[in-house]
DNA sequence: TTGTATGCGTTATCAC
DNA sequence: GTGATAACGCATACAA
């Protein structure tokens, strides 16, 4: 026996001997309708067991009240965050989402955007792969007249709406503390430079650098150290220098914080005095580790919900009317015990 | 201006004066088609920037290509590797997901199931939310025919697929394991015991101490203790006793394993040599803190991969012959310093 | 207030 | 091989 047909419009029509445009009404709680048939019709809907076919009801009104939402990997911390928080803001709003991984591949993110196009979403929010490269797909989204949101990692050069960290400016802010608390030879280890948040971390840690008048030096500079095991291994080539740093903002993640620490540990350097550390995105591992890794706070709950917000807000404008606008969250720099030597006993 | 209106097949059949059905049918490269016009449709499809409507399509075949996945929150590390699994697996089916978090709530857990029916998906991937009460909702899913596989939380009532942990045997083990480190007195932090895997969690407990002839005391066994917060309370509580605990398996979450750690410390109770810990999930932090933590790995990503597959398996069968099936994994204890006091130098 | 007719974009079933 | 046509389930313009 195949599995039994769904109750539609035209069963509750038939039993009532009525229109199926009247069942629809009713059930839309549309036009002005008889209250009594409209009590029927629910009563039977409920009897009949009947569910729209959301299917049906989106291709016929032209939108799908969908959201595609496209990451590089759904279990790291930070988009999983993000993602939550887009879910809670539209689930209010009656609007789904569609979870696809890019797992940091080019050739993998253009088939979901593809995919999510073919689905009709009515609004794709993405985070770019690492992998670079031209951004035809997403200029495709565009001109499909999808609505396209890009946050945390952005393409720059297309004109969407986009929301991000004042990556730059909290980057400047924690190498500042840093030069602050008397740390004179301070390393970077930084991400992919293809990815604009990346350059502008180490734009940050440049200017603060000159801002304090202190020299850049490039060999404090390690290229790529995005993981933890990468990190580690720039810290091992850092520390074993003629003149070692005293200081390293791990400015990819805090995984790669994680890896200087635990060299640093099996080495017997002591943190924070003897080197300094900072990480980025707030980990929850940074608050337990001995000692505690200074690290930035996204705010990735929060960015999730602006996204939405933001596409609630400009849903209504049709494609040609659309402007781009970029929405900036204030990162936080938090100071702990790992770049913290002046206010111990 | 209005958004433009996207190409359909129509429009392609117009172009090259055929009918829309041939266009269909050479896009789908389906029936045996003349090699001339299969090309001559594709090569105009692309150079209109034809996308396929997927929903028309999957209203007419009666099929979503879609997996919908509730979880009580997606931003878990559990959870988002399970989804990064499914995610994984299905789309390499062309498959899509679709995820809902319930937030441990019942009313938006039925919520999620309505749009999700409503959305017509081809199965539902549920874990179920903490809060309990009956499974109406669930039991309609069943009635509307879609496949439904639960996972990790599950209503073991209701005849449908599973993906489960072997949890009382992996909890038996990780209590014998402290037992056979010489802990005398094991306290118990559970959680909520409407939940069926808390249940087997805290009869794992019970049955090595039962299998080791070791005598169950209630006042070492803390009820709801499943954030870190409810943890360190109990654990507070727990070494404020007369006879405190010499060992505490935190069968909740590493989150509660962390609340013990962190009162014992602040305690002066040297760990792992007065007090063994023993966390649940293996979430990425307990290898960092000091000591590490032992803990419970589920092979969270194996376990979205294995659920992906299952659903293909099955996929075939017509809900009528549809068996109920339990596929377990099996957990692994992994052994860290917070119980490790026989091979210490 | 309700019914009739039509179309959303596909695919499947016929004919030819 | 290909074309015409119906149908998937619903919502709406229009008529009544």
């Amino acid at each position: 026996m195949k599995p039994k047909k769904r109750t539609t419009i035209y069963d509750i029509a038939e039993k009532l001997n009525i229109a199926a445009s009247s069942v629809s009404r009713a059930l839309n709680n549309n036009s002005i309708i008889n209250e009594e048939t409209r009590r029927l019709v629910h009563a039977t809907a409920a009897e009949l067991n009947y569910k729209v076919n959301t299917l049906a009801s989106n291709l016929r009104k032209g939108e799908s009240k969908t959201i595609g939402v496209i990451v590089p990997r759904i279990n790291q911390n930070f988009f999983s965050n993000v993602i939550a928080g887009i879910e809670e803001a539209s689930y209010k709003k009656g609007y789904n989402l569609i979870i696809c991984q890019s797992n940091e591949l080019r050739e993998k993110e253009i088939q979901c955007v593809n995919t999510l196009i073919n689905q009709h979403v009515d609004c794709i929010v993405i985070s770019v792969s690492a992998e670079g490269g031209d951004y035809a797909h997403l200029q495709s989204v565009i001109d499909s007249g999808i609505q396209l949101i890009q946050f945390d990692r952005v393409a720059k050069e297309l004109e969407t709406l986009k929301v991000i960290n004042d990556t730059e400016q909290i980057s400047m802010k924690a190498v500042s503390h840093m030069i602050e608390q008397g740390y004179k030879r301070i390393a970077l280890l930084e991400g992919p430079q293809n990815l604009d948040i990346f350059k502008q971390r180490k734009e940050g840690y440049l200017k603060a650098l000159k801002k304090h008048h202190m020299p850049v030096n490039d060999e404090l500079i390690v290229e790529n150290a995005w993981t933890k095991e990468l990190g580690a291994e720039g810290t091992k080539r850092l520390l074993n220098l003629p003149q070692p740093p005293d200081a390293i903002f791990a400015s990819t993640s805090d995984f790669s914080a994680l890896g200087v620490l635990e060299v640093a540990l099996a080495m017997g350097i002591k943190v924070p005095s003897e080197l300094g550390i900072c990480g980025y995105s707030n980990e929850a591992f940074t608050e337990i580790t001995s000692p505690s890794i200074t690290t930035i706070d996204q705010f990735s709950i929060d960015m999730g919900k602006t996204i939405a917000e933001l596409f609630f807000k400009e849903m209504g404008k049709d494609a040609s009317s659309r402007k781009p606008k970029t929405i900036r969250i204030k990162p936080s720099l938090i100071i702990r015990a790992s770049t913290n030597r002046k206010d111990k006993k």
